[in-house]
DNA sequence: CCGTGGCGTCAAGAACCCATCAAGGAATTG
DNA sequence: CAATTCCTTGATGGGTTCTTGACGCCACGG
């Protein structure tokens, strides 16, 4: 039986999540405070993390941050608010879905079940290798070819290239980039992304003036077109 | 068989709403007032209910707020004709829906089965995409095409489509749109509401001056149509 | 019949974001 | 240890987006 571990404050919806997931075949532990989630989740090792970002003692995005320290164990967030940024920060700090309160018993269980069968395909990643109309990029080797000639990219020309093409053809935010890459806390640092959007581009776009597979949209992020 | 609950305090109407939506073959639960509802829903669990605003004992809009601190189901709100301002703040307490005193029964069993089609394809975690007629937005991805070519949408207009499209079909008034979008604050600038959705119906619909989707009802607020 | 209020449309300046270049300092390599 | 590459940072100009005010239209009510 998949166990699933839920960090609620509020007495009566954590007695209603348990009641509802315990009746759907689930073994549940509860807890009301971070801390105690975090004891817990060491513990019990839980197949599956439901969290409340309104706790008492800590903020829930660090809640997050400490489990994803060690354990890959999928996350469910809800928020009470529905701030967008808030939710950013929660899937940024390594959340895997994200509910908004209030909710139906109905579509939390789904998302259960679809965050549990993710986990379980274990979703490998595609090809390492890349071609699009103007070049070749073999992530594992590490080698990058425009038409004949091969090109060199520099380690965080890398890092950065792999962060995008994670999620082909999806825009990607550039605190997201900047988080992946340069780490927490240089989710403000947006000329980083432009000086190496600009050398990525140059020595590998045909026209890096007019990008055909690097992206950019206006005020939101950064996208790689194969 | 679906549940409802029907919240209304005259007793004339009470039973014909009762008799008539149980010739539909609906299993109904009639109570008179605020309190009494907030009981039965905690016990009944429904699955659409019907809320008279004029209630002897509270106030419906705290009816709507009680419900909606821990349950998702569909709210379908009656008022009289004349009071607008109550309708707005009924749809920012958590209403889905409204209808004027004195109304047609075809016209509210219309409208509870609309409420309760959305209810159950409650978009699961899979694919935020959106389809209508004339365009298909991917809330993920950024992306919105019309027919073949691509559409680019500004930060803001995505914003503003995303607030509208978390609740399909369902009626959203302008502060709501406002505060979520532009921030707590900007409840007034109901100007910002009439340039976007230019910009978007222009961008998206077949027949800017005849929307089909993005629908205005004046003086309440706002409804994407799917 | 005219005033009022809400809505759609338009336009212009302000504010913001992006691409590019350049240079100093840090890190890496031979 | 020296040379080279790489990373960081600031400045500039061009383009887009946001904000704001004004105008005309329509429905409603006096």
């Amino acid at each position: 039986m998949q166990r699933l571990l839920i960090v609620e404050d509020e007495p009566a919806l954590r007695r209603a999540l348990t009641i509802n997931l315990k009746a759907r075949h689930y073994e549940v532990e509860a807890v009301a405070t971070g801390s105690a989630a975090l004891k817990a989740a060491a513990g019990v090792t839980p197949d599956l993390a439901i969290i409340d970002l309104g706790l008492p003692d800590m903020d829930g995005v660090e809640v997050i941050a400490g489990l994803r320290g060690w354990s890959s164990v999928p996350i469910i967030v809800l928020s009470a608010r529905d701030s967008q940024s808030q939710k950013v920060r929660a899937l940024d700090a390594g959340a895997d879905d994200y509910v908004t309160k209030p909710f139906g018993m109905d579509e939390l269980v789904a998302r259960v079940r679809a965050a549990l069968r993710r986990a379980d395909t274990h979703e490998l990643p595609g090809e390492p290798v890349v071609t699009t109309s103007a070049f070749t990029l073999d992530l594992a080797a590490k080698r990058a070819r425009r038409g004949d000639l091969e090109v060199r990219l520099t380690p965080t020309e890398w890092h950065l290239v792999e962060a995008l093409l994670r999620r082909p053809g999806t825009l990607v935010s550039g605190a997201q980039l900047l988080a992946e890459v340069w780490g927490p806390g240089y989710e403000k640092e947006i000329n980083y992304l432009r000086v190496y959007f600009a050398q990525l581009r140059r020595k590998l776009e045909d026209e890096p003036s007019h990008p055909r597979h690097f992206i950019t949209e206006p005020g939101i992020g950064y996208r790689f077109e194969p």
